[in-house]
DNA sequence: AGCTATTATGTAACCGCTTACACTCTCTGA
DNA sequence: TCAGAGAGTGTAAGCGGTTACATAATAGCT
């Protein structure tokens, strides 16, 4: 019967068995080189399971990332991935105890541990730093995210821990409070270069925001690593391509989609197949950029 | 009725209309610069319609684009946009007699143009060697992706005929067959160097290559854009972050999105309101990685 | 008022599959 | 040989809506 042609209907084998086989995936933007390669191995992993992704942008902001979320269950997603950072914890835990398995990308929610999948930026932020001053800087400038932003926030904390360490000080006027965009490194470079006050390295909360600091540092007259030693945070692709190759800090953003999607396939189709790391650090990635002072 | 809380199942909304809300995109990649902005585009248009994006990613293999695009069909999809390159234009223009609509995404079939987004490679290639031309070269070098994929060829077709017109003769050797990958621009920069023919600027098929042949220029001590000028195409986010900025062709990917996703909502929804643009002429993007010869 | 044209409301038949249940058939072991 | 377990087959009732059609109510006209 089968041999001319019958493709079974989707639609109503999901109406039927009341599972859609399609897991929705809430991120805050399509593009950028941080969220693409995180998709590309949520949808490999969950393609081999037969399962379809559902993607959606929140942009960030709160009242798009709930109505992407609301469209997503509308659509009878079997389990969400989420990737949001203006929904609250309150909203999140709330959400973990309906009946459709969430799975939370880049954030730790007390309550629903167990759905997280968490990169410890408080580290992060403390080996990129200490890294710095392991090579005998004495002095160094910090271009962070937005306060706000939890990720921004433990990253700095990260940034004192490892001064704190080595005896270091922290000045606030060697703080800048960038965007996370390129044009605030090169903002923030200017303003910490015209400050006055003498540093020798600076760490980038992000990679974009160290393209930007290079400009600037170049525009000064200054050569990198030997007046200024710089290093970012995410290890994107363009990290290498830039000169010398920007230092970064790994985030194992291939590693955290993996393992998202593992989670999905564990909790709402009970493959329990296959072992899931929740909590991941960052490593630092050496390179020429930064030099010994 | 409804003010405690009912949420319609669009799962049975779907069977019973027939009509899933629901487009497939099949790209290459899920990640990289490029797809990243176009899905972006995809997604925000048919978002505000009302409709919802199902990605899949075919790795320009053409066993996995076929399964992704039945994948996609068997989901009851309303109309896909499809970016593929293993897959015919024969097998593609039989796609488009059947039920579904769907629109081809940089790539222009003959007998299916209507559903076709397409970009001028031709062009891009000519107006990037040409832009070098007007400024004095005499001798250039082209990094190209490889020759089979159709894009590559129609950029050195371009490279040829802007030579042509400045009266210069196309040299073989000048030429190295890349991958598209920054590593394989590095390589290719290097065998054009040692092949001790004189040429003063590099025109690269993609701006990761053209990131590997700047590093490769530097490690020969060659200076840009004094003593070499290049220039990449597609005109992705990190051209800007490199030392000298790079000159680049801009494809208007973000357009090129928009207006398939708006062939979507034409062709499955009969909704016809927006112009849509099919055929696209790539611009260069003239920076500080050129100079005068 | 009387008639048709229009709009509102109700009903039932699907959409194409899954699943629970009832049923028959075969295979064991006492 | 026969009851009961295990496996194979058939049937019908949904899943939660949409839609076409029939019927009832309202409006518009002469």
């Amino acid at each position: 019967m089968e041999d001319l042609n019958y493709t079974p209907n989707s639609i109503a084998q999901s109406l039927a068995s009341r599972r859609s086989n399609s897991i929705g995936v809430l991120i805050p933007e399509l593009h950028g080189p941080f969220f693409g390669i995180m998709l590309s191995h949520i949808e490999s992993e969950l393609r081999d399971a037969g399962k379809h992704v559902m993607i959606m942008a929140g942009h960030s902001d709160e009242a798009k990332e709930k109505e992407s979320l609301e469209l997503l269950l509308s659509r009878n997603c079997d389990a969400l991935i989420l990737h949001v950072y203006s929904l609250t914890d309150e909203y999140l835990l709330n959400l973990s105890k309906g009946p459709v398995p969430i799975v939370l990308l880049n954030r730790l929610v007390a309550g629903m541990e167990d759905r997280c999948i968490s990169l410890d930026n408080e580290h992060g932020g403390y080996i990129a730093t200490k890294s710095l001053l392991e090579l005998g800087h004495k002095s160094l400038a910090y271009i962070s995210g937005p306060h706000w932003k939890v990720d921004s926030f433990k990253r700095i904390r990260g940034h004192k821990r490892a001064l704190a360490e080595f005896g270091l000080e922290f000045d606030q006027r060697l703080m800048f409070e960038g965007t996370f965009e390129e044009e605030s490194g090169k903002l923030g470079m200017e303003q910490l270069l015209q400050s006055g006050i003498p540093f020798t390295g600076v760490v980038c909360a992000n990679d974009e925001m160290a393209a930007g600091a290079y400009n600037t540092t170049r525009k000064h007259g200054l050569k990198i690593p030997d007046d200024m030693s710089i290093i970012g945070y995410d290890d994107v692709a363009f990290a290498r391509y830039l000169y010398p190759k920007l230092s970064s800090v790994t985030c194992h953003i291939d590693q955290m989609g993996l393992m998202a999607a593992r989670s999905v396939l564990k909790y709402a189709y009970e493959k329990d197949n296959a072992a899931i790391q929740k909590a991941f650090k960052p490593s630092v990635m050496l390179r020429a950029s930064v030099d010994k002072v």
